[in-house]
DNA sequence: ATACATTTTATACCGATAGTCCAAAAATAG
DNA sequence: CTATTTTTGGACTATCGGTATAAAATGTAT
């Protein structure tokens, strides 16, 4: 890593924990940094980018105590595992990032979004894995499914913890709670059935971006157009679809057909289609204007 | 309700429903509701204030609904119990809040943060005592133990059922899924230790507003003043120490010799403590900028 | 109907923000 | 030393949340 970069990263770090990270703006860690603002975009094209840099530096440390942690210890040992998972919640609070990370699908940055949900989808894996080590084979159908409740148990317990004011009560005694509820669970469930089957986490992720949006838009529209018969709504639609083929979708058009188009749909009592059509058009174009505006770095 | 304040709520629900609550401008739901600023902020003093009040009324909706589910049922009857907890998800996904509602410490804005706290823990407290409706007396102890263990599991259920695109998968499924495994727990509990005691749910809550906010961090100060002996340091603590008890503090000079006294410490390998000090001042000078920048209404 | 009070509108304004752009200075590499 | 890259500092745009105000519209009591 570039010097300079760190000492951005340094000084955003820093104000992230200070103030957090909504409050500090790029002219704060301009300061902080000692550096000028070409430079900053020189490095990061925006703040939730320089975040997912900081972000990834954390993982990383993470990982490595984690390793470190199980190095020459048993794999089956809960303890260990119990200060495991206390790594990430000690890391968490130590770089204030308590609500950052646990509240995932918060951010309007696709991009941010995604890396949220790329690191959610590593911590469930291991959580998984983890418990197969401790709790054997047998469960390995059912891993999955318990990583998510252990996962529940922990946020919700270590949210409440703090809500509560409960600061008498370390990390860890939130993740032996939890651990020790999920164990019942472990121990009864084996008959159970799977809800959520293993190939979730690696079933190829159906990209979700904006050529793919724009098809799950087009099959909408064509669904509506096949079962409503009104000229008008008919020629709304018509045009929404051939306005999203375009290579430039002129999205002010867009905005304002669509907005006809829901007040046609709700005379006929379709309000709802209205919604869901708009929201999916809506973050269609939130993306679009995300990947033309900006000259990107490709990933 | 006023009919104008009807109005505006609409729009604004209907924005927040299309494209998100961040990205909806104040410049968007004046269009929509087709009114001028000043309508909008004789109303409400802020988004976050027309957004709380729109949550106000989808929890009016929710409660209504489940009262309804509840009226000629028992109330230890499971499906009820599934059916009502269903209401509160089927509605966040009607009204997109899925990511809002469940991700409750994000908000900068002090007021929508214990807004949303207070909510979080109406939620927690129905579901424990519905908890006690459906498994009896016995389990009253570990009702809040359990209440949020379970909206653990479902929270981190619904996300991953998301995220997954298990779109088959309808939210009760989720729900059904979540109480089997609760109901495992619960079965075998009786005996274990209570981590979360109910009276945590109404022990009145330490006031934690900006006085109370400044007498911690004189504490804190005192403390730090008293196991560190440097001539620049104590000088430091003590301006701070006065500069808070004044009735206009001057927030840049506190940011400065912040700034500075944190250098000092870092020299003395106090870093840690120079962070936790910076972090409880510039809460409460955020706090104290929001609470004198703008005539609220104390309501 | 008239006079008064309240609400609404339209618009200008403020400070802060993210982000772009560019020419000149500085650092670095060959 | 020269050529290239990086950094700087500031100007600039557009948008945002929010304030302020005068004038117009609306409602209300007599």
């Amino acid at each position: 890593m570039n010097q300079k970069e760190k000492q951005i990263m340094d000084a955003a770090q820093k104000l992230f924990i200070i103030k957090g990270f909504r409050v500090t703006s790029i002219q704060d860690i301009l300061r902080e940094a000692k550096i000028a603002k070409g430079t900053f975009y020189n490095y990061f094209n925006s703040k939730n980018e320089c975040l997912m840099a900081i972000l990834d530096s954390v993982n990383e440390e993470i990982k490595n105590e984690r390793m470190k942690l199980v190095f020459h210890e048993e794999l089956d040992d809960e303890t260990v595992f119990i200060k495991q998972v206390d790594v990430r919640f000690k890391m968490d609070k130590k770089h204030n990032l308590m609500a950052l990370f646990h509240s995932i699908p918060i951010s309007d940055d696709e991009d941010l979004k995604k890396f949220m949900e790329k690191h959610y989808k590593l911590e469930l894996e291991w959580i998984a894995n983890r418990l197969v080590d401790l709790y054997g084979a047998e469960i390995s159908n059912h891993a999955l499914d318990h990583a998510i409740s252990l996962l529940g148990i922990l946020q919700q317990g270590m949210y409440a913890t703090k809500l509560f004011k409960m600061e008498m009560k370390k990390t860890e005694d939130v993740i032996k709670f939890a651990l020790q509820r999920m164990k019942q669970v472990i121990q009864i469930n084996q008959s159970d059935t799977v809800f959520f089957t293993n190939d979730y986490l690696h079933a190829s992720n159906k990209p979700k971006d904006c050529e793919n949006y724009k098809e799950v838009i087009i099959i909408q529209l064509r669904d509506l157009m096949s079962t409503v018969q009104n000229k008008k709504i008919h020629d709304y639609l018509q045009f929404l679809l051939e306005e999203l083929q375009e290579k430039k979708p002129r999205l002010y058009l867009i905005e304002s057909v669509l907005e006809s188009l829901q007040k046609e749909l709700k005379i006929k009592d379709m309000e709802f289609e209205g919604q869901k059509i708009s929201q999916l058009v809506w973050r269609f174009m939130e993306r679009w204007k995300n990947e033309n505006s900006s000259t990107k770095a490709f990933n």
